[in-house]
DNA sequence: ACCCACTTTCGAAACGCTTCGACAGTTCTG
DNA sequence: CAGAACTGTCGAAGCGTTTCGAAAGTGGGT
């Protein structure tokens, strides 16, 4: 193993100054400076990972708990976990991985023992026990969604009220007058995460300011399949010509091959979009527009909070990122006929 | 922070006694173990990670390489992710996510920092630049697939062949004599995991073996929606009376679906198993016999081999995880009619 | 020529743990 | 009953960093 005297031999200094140049801590002369790091990367010399944990009281390594409620999707989750990772990577971080069962127990070892520098919450509940642990932990947390009681934690997530808005901005701009709204199902409003909410919150206040009639449908799967949800949302005189999805993957797949199935043109007779998706719009069949939710954005942004939390004081806040907007063709004016 | 020096002061002995009466590494009078664990439990002691790490030269982390192959199904590869986290918290281990785009920079990173003390492969491929790693790094690794040069290397993973052949018995014993394969999309077989293979392998051989007629379908999503596929397989008469289904999670529910529309029931008309999957296949509709993928299994050898790398020679191996039959009434003995 | 300030480097003290060797006591063994 | 063999405990030496304070060297201002 090489260590950090094996540098300072080759390099001709003593450790600290070795430190010291490849920490920049403290100005080194530009030659000195040089010659460390060339023997450095000769040498591929790296930071003993326990001294430096130890000597430093920096592990570079952030906590990551793994959330997986049932109704959780995996892909999604899956591309947030990564984002996070790679974020971290970016600050020359590592992530920890906690599972579910020890949420709360992980929690506290690894803070206790000293082996991560904060911690990031994904896939945050509406009444989510973690928020308890981050506000009394002492070591920095931001969580990735908004809980319900905020009171004292770092939270930043995509605004989904304002996607929601949004998506109902770009149909009455289309001039549609009557926009439908394709949602999860019902439980997942009454007891699972909070952004569904938001974003119905966001389409129904919206389409009221703007003068649309606003339908809204939480359909389980089935309801989807057999087509009776669509039945519900497009009206016995199929007058709904804005329809915007926030639902499951398959559920959206499902309601695309239903509306083929009934001759419905995608946009000629229904302009759609998806909104707060993960998913690649483009690749759908028709390509269709999107309110996308991009993991990376919150994720950077939530990495990067928790390691300013290690050198500054960070007020608690909720971060909303706003939303954007990807046409792919499937919005169009509303039909005169 | 509370540490070791705390605990020896409450208990009234000295820091190494703690340390030995701890970890158990040599012997300490029952009343002062006692004792000193009534202390530790009192403050809540967990000794310091960095330290720990210095001083006993091993982390009790470590590392799993993040797959995703474009071709990876998410929730199947975050179920044997989980299993590994899972697994290795019974021996007390962390989990250090390393992502693809630095998987082998991060390998040598986390190695030569020794960050780690060994690392797990997922998802591993038939050419996998990780093999190369493993063989030079000189830490513990331990693969769960098997790639296609196992050369030195532990290997963990089901028996995929053993499963083909398994479901292939299972409808010869039944009475069937004309059995298919309904495998993953073309370019999987010719560039992805080496594991559908080795499944096609196993159904085939074991097919011929009990003189059986065996059809292998590999179509793509499209081909099984339009029911392209199942024609194929079923054959101009639909003397088809068994089939095997190895493919992705959304193309078995398109499969029932295409069978259901045809108004072929299972099992009377057609007996069907689901090999090698992660799924909960009694919650399809109806019900389908299963040779199930247990991501613990494998993880959970793949975690023991690796820790038992840290203390003892292990011999380079492959070993195959017996595949087990799970029936829900989905096969049953071939029409006479 | 002298002092001061500044730059650059070094030595040494932590950081909190594991583990080796040693030392009392105790218990066998012949 | 002397010496050998254990048992249970302790002290101290690391492990490889970071970081503090100080020393040595360099110029500028007076």
């Amino acid at each position: 193993m090489t260590t950090i005297h094996d540098v300072a031999r080759i390099a001709g200094v003593s450790i600290s100054t070795v430190s010291y140049a490849l920490s920049g801590k403290r100005s080194i002369a530009e030659s000195t400076r040089r010659r460390v790091e060339e023997a450095a990367r000769q040498l591929d010399y790296r930071p003993n990972a326990g001294a430096r944990m130890l000597a430093g009281n920096r592990t570079y390594i952030l906590a990551v708990t793994e959330p997986l409620r049932a109704d959780t999707y995996a892909p999604a989750h899956m591309a947030f976990f990564l984002a996070v990772a790679t974020a971290a990577r970016r600050y020359d971080y590592d992530i920890l991985l906690l599972t579910q069962e020890e949420a709360a127990a992980g929690l506290r070892r690894v803070t206790a023992s000293r082996l991560v520098d904060g911690f990031i919450v994904l896939d945050v509940a509406s009444r989510d026990e973690r928020t308890e642990l981050a506000r009394t932990l002492g070591i920095p947390s931001v969580f990735v969604g908004v809980p319900d009681d905020t009171e004292g934690l770092v939270c930043v997530d995509l605004d989904f009220e304002a996607a929601g808005a949004l998506a109902v901005d770009t149909l009455a701009d289309a001039g549609h007058r009557v926009v439908g709204l394709l949602g999860h199902p019902q439980g997942v409003y009454e007891h699972g995460s909070n952004f569904p909410p938001r974003l119905r919150d966001g389409f129904l206040r919206r389409a009221a300011e703007r003068g649309l009639e606003a339908r809204f449908a939480m359909p389980d799967a089935d309801a989807v399949r057999t087509g009776e949800a669509l039945d519900a949302l497009l009206g016995p005189e199929e007058n709904l010509t804005g329809l915007v999805m926030h639902c499951q993957e398959s559920v959206q797949s499902a309601a695309l091959d239903s509306l083929r199935e009934r001759g419905i043109r995608i946009p000629d007779d229904l302009s759609v979009i998806v909104a707060a998706t993960t998913l690649d719009t483009s690749r759908l069949d028709p390509p269709i527009d999107a309110v996308p939710l991009v993991p990376a954005h919150s994720c950077d942004r939530a990495v990067e909070l928790a390691i300013e939390q290690l050198t500054e004081v960070v007020e608690p806040r909720v971060e909303l990122i706003a939303p954007t907007y990807t046409p792919f063709g499937s919005v169009s004016p509303r039909p005169t006929a």
